[in-house]
DNA sequence: ATTATTCTGTTGTCTATACAAGTTGTATCA
DNA sequence: TGATACAACTTGTATAGACAACAGAATAAT
């Protein structure tokens, strides 16, 4: 599998960020210098730069350099990046417990209703996760997929941990896009013990529509966030 | 004034989109095509496309072609379901009340924290209102702008009633992106009563920093949203 | 008829180069 | 000292071209 030399040159600034080997506020090398170091043109160079100004690692200043963000306090979650890239890339200890699943499942959820005829007779792959961030609970997660061509993916477990990447390495299936609901609710019974908060706490909601690179095949997802540690962020 | 090539042709293609020229769910003209029409280089075309892949107006697929996204209109990603359509595209039955100002103010408000050294001193021109959808409030914004190059903003009312609008035409400058911090809080007094909802109910909250294209000039704003009859949805 | 294969048009990646324009520090001049 | 001019460095914009990778349609083989 060939990776792109611009996504090189992103992932390994990335690291080097994160890492603190290049230290928050202070400036990038220059593009030049960047394209010797890694053997590249300007424009390679300046196209890696511009992936990391979109994921919020950098900014830029004409005439003067690429600034190191200061590090995120939220996570990036209304974008469409997964649990797992996010917390890596917030460099944070990130856990998931999976309270239940994977079962199969209809959909019977009512919030998610602008379903196709198929989906509603369809049975899907089932998941109730929990998630926590150094220990505290802050997102409570169900999942839907539907149950087409994903042999033994209820037998075997996830890669890495993330639903993303196995779908993209063991099924060739890539997330492309998404779109969701905002509300803030208050936590019922359920929501607010895994959550550890109080019943009728305000908690985000999330419901999701995720679509892939098969036509037709759509994630579902409804999700619970308690934000008073960690706000939800998006970036455009 | 300068315009660059890019930015021509993002503007000439958002105008084709939104007017209809180029129809929703249709194929934009391929990247050489493009190349021809505003002579100019493969990579400049890019450029603007991939402008406009960051708005939204577009999706890209290798080796077919850009293909013209829903309709977004508003340009945060963050717009109300049920309420861009009814304010955009029928007649209003949306409204916005001023409430206060414009005033000259510093902002004070703790919740933006990562402010330039600059922007603590400085003055703001501060708006307070809130935003009905068919004579129910749903919104409650309050804005900063900074007070740099905006000679009679005070004076004058806006445009249409549209900040983003004025700011465009009057000032020429570009409100191009966006990052946002979200939670869900309980509703304090003073919100809890402007939205008719009773105090410590479930609102949303956004902290929005609007980048433009003037380097350095941002806009702040703090919006509490009751999302109990119009969520707030966002695509990705 | 069905399945492979090839072809064509598309976007993705990358090189090499040039000049414009913003920022900063230094040297010069009054 | 203070202002101005300059030089060096930075990112921004743009050209011209090349090949790779992917999607879909047309063609050939079975």
């Amino acid at each position: 599998m060939k990776i792109p030399l611009y996504r090189q040159i992103q992932a390994s600034l990335k690291e080097k960020i994160t890492s603190g080997i290049y230290e928050e506020g202070g400036l990038l090398p220059s593009e030049n210098d960047l394209c010797v170091e890694f053997n590249a043109t300007r424009m390679t160079v300046r196209q890696a730069l511009n992936e990391l100004v979109r994921e919020g690692y950098i900014t830029r200043q004409h005439g003067k350099g690429s600034t190191i963000s200061a590090s995120r306090k939220s996570l990036g979650l209304l974008s469409l990046k997964g649990w797992t890239e996010v917390v890596v890339a917030s460099d944070r200890h990130g856990k998931t417990l999976v309270l239940e699943g994977p079962v199969l499942k209809k959909l019977e959820d009512a919030a998610f209703k602008p379903l196709t005829d198929d989906e509603k007779h369809e049975e899907f792959i089932f998941f109730k996760r929990l998630r926590l961030v150094e220990e505290s609970p802050v997102m409570f997660e169900q999942t839907y997929i539907p149950n087409e061509n994903l042999s033994n993916f209820i037998k075997e477990p996830l890669l890495e941990g993330s639903l993303f990447r196995t779908l993209l390495i063991r099924y060739q299936i890539d997330v492309q896009s998404m779109t969701q609901e905002v509300r803030a609710i208050a936590a019922d019974k359920e929501t607010a013990s895994l959550l550890k908060i109080k019943t009728k706490s305000p908690v985000l909601h999330l419901l999701r529509k995720y679509k892939t690179s098969i036509d037709g095949f759509f994630l579902y997802s409804s999700i619970y966030c308690n934000t008073e540690k960690f706000a939800i962020s998006s970036f455009n």
